[in-house]
DNA sequence: AATGAATGAGTTTTCATTCAT
DNA sequence: TATGAATGAAAACTCATTCAT
């Protein structure tokens, strides 16, 4: 099971490099790329303000347009670099120890709990998708990225199938999109649903009880017949 | 299976009559809801334009003001008026007849089938959670307007357990989530999946493949032990 | 000779028709167009300030974008009204009366005095083939406008040459040409000119001295051998 | 006849002394001249950008605070020392020699192929009247940068009358206005000309022909009766 | 002499909304 | 029901200039 990401770290792989031992101070493009996470995944591309970004971050306005050079650039680069975070986060995961199950088990957690824990991520996804994915540019980036998974995912398969405890023909890459869409949707519609169901389903037992329902029907479909 | 909803007929249950027989001339109100849907589930409530939204009606933006007092308002009527529309189409939906597998298996493909026929609902649905459900707050339609659907799946479900089809234990209101879940992040990160697995997800084969799949998963995942 | 142009009268062809009869109100599009031509002729395209534009006019600013789209269109706008009102001064030239060289004493003079009488338009002028001529986009427009004054000058130089008064082989293009820079010069670079020579050239007086020996000048230029 | 002026050995006499020896490398003041000139007589006073003018010297912009104390600061640097180069010109130009009407000619041959060869000085001489001469302070500099031509051109027409080839009564000054805007016009305006007489006036062929019409004008218009 | 980061004061432009008819 | 003109508030963005090094 994953521990959630607490206070994220900088991750932003072509940014200047600072003089080191320079106190604990952090860049102001630092600042701003973390408040743009914040106010990106609240308000959204067009409901964000580049006001408030600056404010929230303690600098000035003007700085985003030196450090990025438009509100849509910089939009790009929290994007990418939510990406970057969760790869990191995912490359930490190691399914090769105990039986398939569990193995698999562990993953649909790992997936669900690190909605769970970003629901920044959660947003900015969805933001980005809205915009026709026209901030995913980096070709490249995003099927490397995933690629570790859905691979760890048919390994998984492959060894839970040969010891008799999953079936066969399980098309790894929906089984991967299914595994994410458990968790995306509830986490993305929590209002509408919480809505409809009456009740708060950010609440943590709501989480807790998902989670389990998760995991179990992933679990389930995969049972050999 | 459901057969898709093409051009959807207004449905405006606080409409204004409209005098009858005059021509077949739709009333610059629906033609308002209609333009206003569209522009809202491609740009969402702040990407979308007042100006865009009386344009692509074909009606003097005054107008909006007319029927819908703000922008805020008018995006409200299209919200209620999408969940308007499904709970329309759910109630053609009857699940009595055949097996329970096969009623599972309806209704799962229909709910898959009503977000692929309209991608516009997935949008705003996405967007109003996007605005902490700001927007849904008749608060009674929504439990109401889904109560049908649980209240069918809880019977399906009975039903299959009885016949031995279905395993016991599957609480109706997660699968509920997980049925509509499974479909719905498709469709809401397609840019995203497109991106990740490099194909174009919104091509009739790669849907008909996940429809294929999600109902699929959900019968393995409801098979008895 | 002719007299100077007061205050111009708006020349919009383009313009909305207005309700006849509605007092005699000014139209706040030729109010912005009025100001504006003051401001551009004034600061160039870059030094004027919309904020200013509209104050002049005694407008709101969001007009200029409410009937012009941006400041360059209204700059456009602008440009293009100067030529048509030079144009539609030129058209009351008639230069058939008299000897040919009264004739083209007075298309010289009058050439001149409309520069004296509208320096804005010098300044426009100047600043608008200071943008490489991209407002003159009417390419037409341009040839059209000054056919007339070309055609005047061929057929004056025929009449002339024909008396004997002129020496045959002036091309009349060249001599349009000279005609306007004789003037135009003066007053486009008056400060310098006033600063070389320690004069105030823009004085009555100056001008006159100027203005007597450019009509001088061209028809010594014009003398038979 | 003049030959053109081709790349312009910085002219600034105000200039820090370089390290001599210090390789042939052009001091940053020198490289920031040269390029603010190119960017002034292109987009102007407010046109231009003081970032611009720093990337295509090549130096950080911090420098041209360094070197000069603002951009009007400069501004005023270029446009002195494009008035010291044309004055660095007409020094070497020798009237003395062949007949009167042979040296009118070479002087107006010199005037307009100058402003051939210098476009940007004609650009930065009408901006820097646009802006009221309020650059041109250095008030001793101009009439004595001048005086030498004005000189010049009475001593000529002088010589020319007593020789019985040029007519009396020829305003000096006017003359030398005459001359310069005959030229100076062409190239200010050339947009706006080129569009009325749908030609390239800034081809060499169209350039060669009003260089001889103008040199033929001012002759025909100084003959004798 | 040289530089990258930072900033204050604007400037154009956008946009929902209202007015007058 | 319908419309074109008008407006206030705010938004993104620009740019000359200064700071710290």
């Amino acid at each position: 099971m994953s521990k959630p990401i607490s206070e994220p770290e900088p991750i932003a792989p072509a940014a200047p490099k600072r003089r080191a031992g320079r106190k604990s101070e952090v860049s102001s493009r630092d600042l701003l790329l973390r408040a743009a996470r914040k106010e990106f995944a609240t308000k959204g591309l067009e409901g964000a303000r580049v006001d408030q970004i600056a404010t929230k971050a303690g600098v000035n306005k003007q700085l985003v347009y030196h450090h990025f050079s438009s509100k849509e650039a910089l939009y790009q680069a929290v994007v990418e670099e939510a990406y970057a975070r969760i790869r990191a986060e995912e490359a930490k995961l190691d399914l090769s120890e105990g039986d398939a199950r569990d193995a698999m088990a562990r993953l649909v957690a790992f997936s669900f709990d690190y909605l769970a824990a970003n629901r920044d991520f959660v947003a900015l996804l969805t933001d980005a998708n809205f915009h026709q994915g026209r901030h995913l540019k980096t070709s490249q980036t995003l099927p490397q990225l995933h690629s570790h998974l859905v691979d760890m995912i048919k390994e998984t398969l492959a060894r839970g199938e040969a010891a008799g405890q999953f079936r066969a023909d399980v098309d790894p890459m929906q089984l991967y999109i299914s595994i994410a869409g458990l968790g995306f949707f509830y986490f993305n519609n929590i209002h509408t649903l919480s809505s409809i169901f009456e009740r708060k389903f950010s609440d943590k037992e709501q989480i807790a009880d998902r989670r389990a329902h998760v995991v179990d029907f992933v679990l389930k479909a995969l049972r050999p017949d």
